[in-house]
RNA sequence: UCCUCGGUAGCUCAAUGGUAGAGCAUUCGGCUGUUAACCGAAGGGUUGUAGGUUCGAGCCCUACCCGAGGAGCCA
């Protein structure tokens, strides 16, 4: 007979007197002294397991089923039945139930029907899907990133594979991580005495990739509105609940767009993502609200039915240089915003989503565009309740002497930008994009406070076990 | 990288410088279909590592390792 997940018996779409089989995990097990006992199984398929009920009639109830163990797994094969006891409306009344693994050591199996610490888990990485919590976290995950791609083919966006190993050295984004073949304890020299990376794999230099918004631009100049998404690497000496070494950006770019498009799409695609959370995983926001962060479900269902408060750089600053709070930093036009004047704009002052347009240019990147009036760029952060910047983004640079002026003004070389400025010289068009941290999204949705918790298995400085 | 706090049983935590304990988990026994069941008993420890002070260190001192929170950087 075929699985049954364990969803479509609580969803009602088994009918009750239906023959089924189980397959799945040992959450707990209950004896009762009238002869039977009670079996919490859960598949992964949704939050709550199914109550199997074990008669002492079955041949091996006593030397099998009750030494049964929080991790064993079965086959329990039965009829679905209607529930005598609360907690549950329908149980599985089991006429066979078949030990696949039994738990080696159970009084040393790190995973037991109890709360654990989250520093706890972090260091059972292998071990930890099957809790409540990192279940629940790996279902919502998953949901975003069918979301994502839902949302942007529905929109006619093409999904472009950048190249996690890149040769260019321009992304300027961050600290990177090197990939050789060289023998370290040997390293070939050229003439000068330098490194030869001639002799490298791929003949010169060459790093994992910190951003994909270069590489997609250029197809984003031909086909339009594309996005890429996919692990993204940096190696800052970052330590904090919410950077990784490695993590996923998505990352838009639309073409014939300015910067009110950009933020248009970013607003759209952030409510079409938490949406489709709260419609698709019921079951699991239950939880995150009821044990990991109290409200989130709120959090989210206000997200998705307010408009984000927008406003300009010059207004952000001069909204803090009125605000009563006590900031550790001055506030002062052309300084970057700190954390804590991010968490005031968008907890204190509007109290919901907030896009932070145009800052000065001295404070960011090269390819976002100059505004008119020669101080600001095009650029825009969205600052979300409780997380801070989940999104960065801009509109590019399209105009090729500015694009020049502005490299020259940061002591950048035109050279190795030399396909992005042809970008520029044929047929350049307005367009714009933003990255996503895919992580920090999944942190708000689930409410989960550290994003080494928000991907399986995640990579630090000092930290790659697994 | 900086600041603060922490590391004791499988887990979560106690323990004036003086005999290392509890709850949960595990094992065993009991309990009228139980809901993180309940009641009773048992086993379980090189107190992060290495030094030092002291008659005596889980506790005080030094160094290091690991973890957490915050800051910077950013997504």
């Amino acid at each position: 007979m075929a699985r049954t997940r364990i969803k479509h018996l609580l969803d009602g779409s088994v009918a009750v007197g239906t023959d089924v089989v189980v397959h799945g995990w040992v959450r707990s097990r209950r004896d009762s002294k009238a002869g039977l006992s009670f079996v919490q199984v859960y598949d992964g398929s949704c939050f709550d397991p199914i109550q199997v009920v074990a008669p002492g009639a079955l041949a091996n109830y006593a030397d099998e089923v009750q030494r049964l163990t929080t991790g064993c797994s079965v086959v329990c094969r039965g009829e679905l039945v209607a529930s005598q006891g609360k907690g549950q409306s329908v149980e599985v009344k089991a006429t066979e139930i078949e030990v696949l693994g039994w738990v080696a050591e159970p009084d040393t199996y790190p995973v037991q029907p109890k709360r654990h610490t989250m520093e706890f888990l972090r260091e059972n990485a292998h071990l930890r899907p099957r809790t409540n919590t990192f279940g629940a976290v790996a279902r919502v995950r998953n949901c975003l990133s069918q979301a994502t791609h839902r949302f942007f083919h529905e929109r006619g966006f093409y999904w472009v594979p950048t190249p996690i190993i890149t040769a260019s050295d321009c992304e300027g984004a961050g600290e990177m991580f090197r990939v050789s073949t060289l023998d370290m304890v040997n390293l070939p020299r050229n003439e000068a005495g330098g490194i030869d990376y001639d002799k490298d794999f791929f003949g010169r230099e060459a790093f994992l990739t910190v951003s994909g918004q270069l590489s997609v631009e250029t197809h984003c100049c031909a086909l339009g509105d594309v996005y890429t998404f996919g692990p993204t690497f940096r190696a800052e000496n970052s330590n904090t609940t919410r950077h990784l070494s490695e993590f996923w950006m998505i990352e838009p770019e639309i073409a014939f767009a300015d910067l009110n498009d950009d933020a248009d799409l970013a607003e759209d695609y952030l409510r079409y993502l938490f949406q489709a959370v709260l419609n698709e995983h019921g079951d699991d926001m239950d939880f995150f609200d009821a044990h990991v962060q109290p409200g989130v479900r709120a959090r989210l269902e206000s997200f998705c039915e307010s408009s984000f408060e927008r406003m300009t750089y010059t207004e952000a600053v001069a909204a803090l240089e009125k605000a009563e709070a006590k900031f550790e930093f001055p506030v002062s036009w052309g300084m970057d915003l700190q954390s804590e004047h991010e968490r005031w704009l968008t907890e204190t002052h509007a109290k919901r989503p907030v896009v932070v347009m145009n800052y000065p240019k001295d404070i960011k990147a090269f390819y976002m565009r100059m505004n008119d009036d020669g101080k600001t760029v095009a650029a825009m952060d969205v600052l979300a309740p409780g997380i801070g910047e989940i999104i960065g983004g801009s509109q590019r640079e399209e105009r090729l002497e500015v694009l020049d002026a502005r490299l020259a003004e940061m002591g950048l070389e035109p050279e190795p930008y030399w396909w992005y400025r042809d970008l520029r010289k044929y047929g350049t068009v307005p367009h714009a994009g933003f990255g996503l941290g895919f992580e920090r999204a999944l942190m708000y949705a689930t409410g989960i406070s550290n994003i080494r918790d928000a991907i399986p298995f995640p990579r630090a400085p000092r930290s790659a076990d697994f």
